[in-house]
DNA sequence: TGATACTTACCGAACGTTCAGTAGAAGTTA
DNA sequence: TAACTTCTACTGAACGTTCGGTAAGTATCA
């Protein structure tokens, strides 16, 4: 993965406050999600959690860095010499064929997250940073790829663009309609891209 | 646009409470969405909401109806005979090169409203509905292309999710981050992508 | 003893919702 | 035509609940 941020280390008090913050968010939605909620799937009092923050903006913005780090780490690629496996390897972690429940409800979490960046600052910058890193790792990808010759002459922005929204957009859906074999069928056609867009033939 | 759901029409009074609505959504977002805002913005009491609404969750329910309808109505397309020119005329619809201020408060909207689909059953249908109609268009295009053969003889099911799955994440992206340029890479890039994976060359 | 990590008890504001009352238009009867 | 009743579309005040946040006190441990 390209230009990793320092992971931020949590005290045992502040994870277990951001886990319990995560099951609130999963049981009630963004929209429902407040202090004597995360305060009770915490098992202690507000004022506990006013301890830690001073405020729930902080809490939040505090919140939207680990969901983050959470995330980013399951995409985290340990990058291999084939440029085709590396690129199903990414898409993989994005868009797992079988999601397990524990993705499904990241995922899920950072859509409600993602959603705020329509008009909170904050939220919106972090997300295009996520974006960028995202859009560079594959782009990086699409480049070894062109150099090593497996790759054809493409733009490797371009394509990187491509892949992620493609992407984003089937795990978008995934976390928000019921339309699961959709997505199913975005991998496939996404596989016959890259081999059609990108992929030699002889 | 296939299977034209009927439109339903709206009283003076609750056109009046839906624009209200709306502006209220773009100025303090879903979760800042509160009846007090609402009626501010229509310039009326709180209970002159209730007189036409019997509870929050029933107005929010026929406002996605209000917010879908408008959403379909600046995608509705009048089919021509050339596929190639009518997909283009879709996609462009939907992640238009250059969105006016009108398009873009629209989807950023419909992303907030959208994002209520993670934990929202009612949410969840509709959104489920309204991708289930816009693949079936595309996918009547591409069918219609293999038809007069101007398309090569692709599954046009996974192209029609693939195209929506791309788009909706350009739309995504352009609605929850600063990466303008990335949602023009795409547009870009998916017009390669039907040029090189649908049209027959020679 | 003093710092750490809380709890209990509370505050004012905002929330969704209800209720009694009312201006004015529309319909009905004398 | 005037007098009445009724209906529509509201208003303003209040309801109980929950919100984010705080002040003061307490138990634990170095």
């Amino acid at each position: 993965m390209a230009a990793d941020a320092p992971k931020r280390d949590w005290s045992a008090a502040e994870a277990e406050i951001m886990e319990a913050t995560y099951r609130a968010l999963l049981e009630h939605g963004y929209a429902g999600l407040s202090i004597s909620r995360i305060a009770a799937e915490l098992g202690k009092s507000k004022a506990a959690i006013y301890y830690h923050y001073d405020a729930k903006d902080e809490l939040l913005a505090t919140f939207l860095e680990f969901a983050v780090d959470r995330f980013e780490a399951t995409v985290a690629t340990e990058t291999g010499d084939e440029p085709t496996a590396d690129l199903e390897h990414v898409i993989e972690k994005l868009l797992p064929l079988q999601p397990d429940e524990e993705q499904r409800q990241l995922q899920a979490v950072l859509v409600e997250l993602r959603s705020q960046a329509v008009t909170n600052e904050v939220f919106r910058e972090q997300f295009t940073r996520i974006d960028d890193r995202l859009a560079a790792a594959i782009r990086d990808i699409v480049e070894r790829g062109i150099d090593e010759g497996t790759f054809r002459d493409v733009d490797p922005s371009r394509v990187a663009e491509h892949v992620l929204a493609t992407v984003n957009g089937a795990m978008y859906a995934r976390a928000t309609t019921d339309r699961e074999s959709a997505a199913a069928a975005t991998r496939v056609s996404l596989a016959s891209y890259i081999d059609s867009e990108l992929r030699r033939h002889p």
